[in-house]
DNA sequence: TTGTAAGCGTTATCAA
DNA sequence: TTGATAACGCTTACAA
């Protein structure tokens, strides 16, 4: 591993001269740059990224701050990483809890930024948090991109859950369903705006099976308790959209419970395309995220904005449209 | 943000006063050392960590080589990273596909390498990559380590797969099963061994469900296949431990199909503990694999060997048992 | 107890 | 087309 110098002495030239030839940048002869080339290659020359970014203020590194360890997460990780390393970034990972709230927030940035990356990627917290993060990095002068945020002065980019279960209605609906019904909080907005405008498509009215009030222990028992709610419910819906894969298999498992047959007696459908979805049985169809474009997207955009392009006119902001994945459960 | 120059500026001190109040080393007068203290706190003083790289010649950043998304692996880099970072250092990340042999590692390396890591960790490739890997390394003295690769030669991290199959089997029979049989390849030593080792000591002979032969598209696959093995196999298996959770859910399917009841008809246990597995129904039992402590291990191992720490007379490798964790199937 | 000055390996300025 | 030389912000001998 040499530096520049070395190289330059083995070619006898000074250290400009091989920058020059290096880097690209300047008038070198043919000749000399061929020969420095060829040495640089011989001596193993790697360029000091700590020189480099010392000398150049700026930074290779993108932080990611995950937040988790899910799945979900982590495929929007992998697609930004693979763009990111193309760009010529490397990508640190923070996988640890995020903070909870604006004041625990600044310890993490306190430690993330003097790292001084070049660009950071956060993924959902609150609103609170949200906004704070980007008060400061703006102040910061850091590029920052969220992850599926949909907050007014947040750059983010975003998934249309809504799309992806109009499909799946629209699906249902075409296999002979009759009575197709939501499972899952009636807080969702973006699913169940799909929800509702393929139903209203088809002029009929929205079903829901009743879910669990309380704090259950997780979206899966939630889910599977739904299946009694179901079997009581007259007429029983005969298809099930669900929130997310993990209350579409406990439904699952509760209805194996009590020996209604999937999909011959109702159909589900889950939301994220989980590893899971695919090793369940009967095998789930689900609406899947584009988890890995997602990523892949962010990168393209943090890479812009840190090279300074200008804002598009409609706002960095992209949106990625989910779709169905048909397996065996619907 | 502010660098040591401001905060001498503002206190009024040469910037080695500074250094020496803010890092803690040499004698600075009590009162001098609290006005800086203060200052570069008033200033937002954060040290540029490229400078302190390029003087002391020594970077703060892990590199890990996951090549691959798989959640056994992230929750290792997780472990890894969360000890990590409290050592103060930072991690990135490789999750893009691996080299399948030496000359395309040949790149990868040269791709890692120039950011010039403290540390780099691998996770788990073919004999000869890994092989090569150690040797380039040892030869840069960049301090390495491996996860779950024995190799002669190469440090790693282990886990001992045996133990948990071991601790199931037993489980099993404590539960009155009579007829225990391993599903998956005749080729893990390590997981049979414990196979093995448990039936030897309950003084019974080994029994097999028979696996495809050929290429199947996937574990699950087999493992659904093997149901009907299962179901031709006479007398039959009353339980059954699975190489893989995703073998053991394949399996599980295969019998939901021919209507067969778990556990009551045959008790099935996984490996490896996935996400899936408590998602399943019934909820899968299975031996888990203590993947967060690993990387959390690796971690301690890299940081004492960038310390320079002496290699312990047992060498660096440490192993870690793999347990049983008992839901619904068995 | 404090300050001066050299140097880490680049890039950038300016003169030759 | 090339080469001195000055930064970049920090650590560290060495001097005061």
């Amino acid at each position: 591993m040499a530096g520049l110098k070395d190289v330059a002495e083995k070619a006898g030239c000074s250290i400009r001269t091989v920058a020059r030839a290096l880097n690209d940048n300047g008038y070198v002869h043919a000749a000399t740059r061929e020969r420095i080339v060829r040495i640089a290659k011989e001596l193993d020359y790697r360029p000091n990224r700590f020189a480099r970014s010392l000398r150049m203020r700026k930074s290779c590194e993108l932080a990611v701050a995950a937040w988790s360890t899910d799945e979900l997460h982590v495929a929007k990780v992998a697609g930004f990483e693979q763009v990111a390393r193309r760009a010529g970034f490397f990508v640190s990972v923070y996988f640890s809890k995020g903070p909870a709230g604006a004041a625990e927030l600044q310890g993490v940035l306190g430690e993330l930024l003097p790292h001084r990356p070049a660009g950071v990627v956060f993924f959902p917290t609150n609103a609170a948090v949200a906004r704070h993060c980007a008060r400061h990095l703006g102040h910061e002068h850091t590029p920052y991109l969220f992850f599926d945020t949909a907050l007014p002065g947040v750059d983010s980019v975003l998934l249309d859950r809504g799309q992806g279960v109009y499909e799946s209605v629209l699906y249902l609906a075409a296999k002979g369903r009759q009575r197709i019904a939501y499972l899952g909080s009636r807080k969702d907005a973006n699913r169940l705006d799909g929800f509702h405008r393929a139903l209203a498509q088809l002029a009929r009215a929205p079903l829901y099976v009743e879910v669990l009030h309380g704090a259950p222990e997780s979206t899966w028992a939630i889910g599977k308790a739904a299946a009694k709610a179901w079997a009581r419910q007259k007429p029983r819906p005969d298809a099930v959209q669900a929130y997310s894969d993990e209350m579409a298999l406990g439904f699952l498992a509760g209805l194996h419970e009590i020996g209604a047959r999937v999909p011959e007696d109702v159909a589900v459908v889950g939301f994220d395309d989980r590893r899971a979805a695919a090793l369940a049985w009967p095998r789930l169809t689900t609406v899947a995220q584009p988890n890995r474009e997602l990523g892949m997207a962010a990168a393209d955009i943090l890479v812009r904005k840190i090279k300074g392009e200008p804002e598009p006119p409609d706002g960095w902001n992209r949106t990625l449209p989910t779709k169905l994945v048909v397996r065996d459960s619907a």
